[in-house]
Parts: structure tokens; C-alpha cells; sequence
DNA sequence: ACATCCAAACTGGTCAAGCCAATTATTTGA
DNA sequence: TCAAATAATTGGCTTGACCAGTTTGGATGT
């Protein structure tokens, strides 16, 4: 899915149209609920054809940071909850990531420990071999790390659960697209990740559940932790 | 966000095209890797417009079936990794998302049971008087269900897990799309699940996570085990 | 004064046809 | 034979129009 490392080629427009509105949304400048401008206008104003417009917002709906209703408008959408945990400085998004990743991926290893195939513990094994070789080879295993999680998520048996890992992992899911991918990982970051995963391997391979929980929500305590570390903020 | 009750509303029609070349794809016309039709043919031959086709590929390219490649074609996405975990009979999806969200829910439950405020319990509870109302006046809570279950994700202080959370309820999320919403309950069923909440909702006013985490995990089973029996397909 | 109803004015949903730009296939010329 | 020029194909985007639900506000009757 992500090659090397892609140069920056130029987005399509909906997709430049869509991070306009998320901005939009995001700088207050439309109160949640708040209904947007009508398609004509907000294309007009946007500078853009309605259809483009269209394909945007169809983005959006889809990732949920809008509501279409047909005859009426578009809402923001509204999700009132959201305020109780708004209280503080929005949220430490990269923290909340991790967090969210260490209660599902514990439960999604919960579950890969009770049925985890043959194949599967080979695969995941040839993962952890190549991301070995990545940072001997003074790398970054960034798509071995990704191959890791995603194999376990795939032999949890649920590919619910499986689509969620991989939407956390690739930070496609939530809020702010912000990307905070910039990780300031060492080499020494990197090697006990390794052994991370290593434990959480045996722990799959002795086919023991709440080893295999444990140990993946060690891990992925221990990477928040790191970033926390490097990023003083 | 949703009125009383929505009757069930017609499907916007990019979802519907959208279904339809899904169904082609997993019914292998196409390779993964092989090309689609042309926008223009593709367009004739389901008989929509270039524009609502263009606005269904632009919801498959983001839900990651297909990849467009500008001036060359539309490409069934391949991502080898991906087939790892797509070897069963593309699983039962109502089961799966059930099991999905009493994992997800259950630690949902297990961090809010530890923070959960006043403000917070006083919420439930009076989600919970109106899903009783809505019961006794013989209408299915639909919504109260819904509010109850964001409520709890609120208060995790999780705002990502929140919004999986959201996502799962609301059947967004996942590869197909195929709206399962259908559901069959009756005032019988709605009785036991309202038993269940005020099961949950007793252990978060109790603060015990564990507690907290069992009886959501308990709900959603049964809630699981409701839909298979009314749903012998 | 008030409730009711209904029609005009929105708003999103969809279609048609066309031009531009990137890619791919084909022809042409050395 | 091979490389460059060219034509055909394909997605990207726009304009303009019409259809179908929603809202709204005023006409109407009580």
C-alpha cells in the first residue's frame, strides 16, 4: 500500500477540496451541527464545480466528519458526547491513538492466540525476520512493523476487528488527518520494539491468550511511552 | 442526529453502484489486479451516469477495493498482505461486527468504569429513562440504544475509541457494505437489552472496571446471540 | 388571533455533453 | 531495428440543466 517513500505528487482535487473543508471545520469556522453552505455556493466560493465539490464531501461523509441529508443540507456532524471529553486541550491525539491501539489490538491478541493457523505463526515469523534485517541494516522496518500487527489482526478471525488495526495503524480513522506519522524512532527505539514483538510471538506461538493480550499491551504502552519521550511537546 | 425513526430510506445511488461493482469484484469477474472497464463504458453498462459512477469509485478507492490511476485505468487493488486474512468464506459479517464491538466496547467499558463523572452517570441514567419510555410506548429505542452505547464511549476520555465506537454502531466502518440494519427485534428482546444496560449501567456507577467490562461484553454476545437466532440464513 | 394547509423557494441527487491532461498504443522515419 | 512522433484511450474536471425531497412563509378558514 505505501511504497518506499512517495514523493509528493499532486492530490486529486477532491481530496484537496475535502482537507479545505476539514480545515474549515477544524479552525471553528462551522460550529458542530452547524449546516455548511449549499452545495452551489460552497463550490462557488471554494472556487471549484459542484460534481468535484461533490466527490469531496462523499469523502467526508464517508469518514464521517459530515452528514448529507437529502432536500435539507450538510450538517457537521454533531456527535454531542463529544464534548465531555473535549474538556482539556483536545486531546493528545497520538497518546489516545496508541491507547485506543493497545485495548483493541490486546483484544484482537486475545483472540489470534485461540486459533492462530501454522501459517499464520510462519508468516508472522518471516515479519519478524525481515524487520530484523531492516534494522541491522540500519532501516526503518516501518512496512514490517505494519506487516506484523496487520498479520495478527488477520488471524484474530475477524476481519471487523482487522480493518480497525489497520486503520489505526495507518491513521486513517479519526479527527484531525494532522498525520503524525513524524516518529522520532533510534535504532535503539527499534531493537526493543523487536523484542516486543518477539514476546508477543512466543506468546502466540504457546497459544496463550492473555499472555499474548498482555504482551501486546505492553508493547504498545512502551511505544507511547517513547513518543511521549521524544516529543516533549 | 437522526430524527424518531428513519423508515428505511433509499440508498443514495453511489452506494448502490458501489454494492453492485463490490458484488462483481468478490464475484470473481475481476481479478484483483485486472483492470475495470473504462468510466465511460463502465457507466453504460450499469446505467448511471459518469459522475455518480465517478462518485462510487472515489468511496471504493477510499475503503481501499480499488485504485485509479489517472490516463491508465481502474485497478482492483491487489495488497498481498491483505489475502492473508481473507481465506474463510468472507465471514459472517453481523457476527463478526458483534464480537468487533463487545471487544471493543468491553475495554470502552473497562476505561470509562474508572473515570466515568457525575455529569456522565446522569447522562446514562436518562438514556436509559427514555429507552424504557420508548419500550413501554411500543416503539423500538433505536436511538436511545445509540445514545447509551456513545454516551459510555464518551466517557472513556478516549476520543478515538469513541469514534470507532461510533463507527461500529452506525455500521460504517468495514469492507461491504451490505447494511445489515435490518434487525428483528421484539418488545421482548428490547426488554432484555434495556435489563442489560441497567446491568452495565450499575457497574460504572459502582466504578468497577471489571465488572464494567464483563456485563458490556455480556450485552453484546447476547445481542449477537439474538440476531443469529431471528436470522437462521 | 390562531392553527392549518399548500405552494413557492430552497437544497441535495442525477444526468448529459464536452474539453483537458496523462497514459498507452501505434505509426512513422531514420 | 529502434527511437521519436503521433494518434487513440483513459481518467480529471467543468458547465448547465432538470428532478426530487425539505423548509418556509404566507394565504386561508375558523
Amino acid at each position: 500500500m505505501n511504497g518506499p517513500i512517495k514523493a509528493a505528487e499532486p492530490r486529486r482535487l477532491y481530496q484537496q477540496i475535502a482537507d479545505q473543508i476539514r480545515a474549515l471545520i477544524q479552525g471553528g469556522h462551522f460550529a458542530p451541527g452547524a449546516r455548511l453552505p449549499a452545495e452551489r455556493d460552497l463550490a462557488q466560493q471554494l472556487g471549484v464545480s459542484r460534481p468535484s465539490l461533490r466527490e469531496a464531501l462523499i469523502a467526508l461523509e464517508i469518514e464521517g466528519s459530515v452528514e448529507i441529508r437529502m432536500g435539507s443540507g450538510i450538517y457537521i456532524t454533531a456527535e454531542p458526547e463529544r464534548r465531555a471529553w473535549q474538556t482539556g486541550s483536545m486531546g493528545e491525539s497520538p497518546v489516545e491513538l496508541m491507547e485506543a491501539r493497545a485495548a483493541v489490538e490486546g483484544s484482537v491478541a486475545l483472540a489470534a492466540a485461540a486459533r492462530i493457523s501454522a501459517e499464520g505463526l510462519t508468516s508472522l515469523r518471516e515479519a519478524l525476520d525481515a524487520m530484523r534485517s531492516e534494522i541491522a541494516a540500519g532501516r526503518k522496518p516501518l512496512d514490517q512493523d505494519r506487516l506484523f500487527h496487520l498479520t495478527i489482526a488477520g488471524q484474530s478471525g475477524n476481519s471487523v476487528l482487522a480493518h480497525i488495526v489497520g486503520d489505526l495503524f495507518d491513521e486513517r480513522h479519526s479527527p484531525l488527518s494532522a498525520q503524525i506519522r513524524t516518529r522520532f524512532e533510534t535504532p535503539e527505539t527499534w531493537r526493543n520494539a523487536l523484542r516486543e514483538h518477539e514476546a508477543i510471538y512466543d506468546a502466540l506461538e504457546a497459544r496463550d491468550p492473555l499472555l499474548a493480550q498482555a504482551m501486546m499491551h505492553a508493547h504498545l504502552e512502551e511505544s507511547k511511552r517513547r513518543w511521549m519521550e521524544n516529543e516533549p511537546r
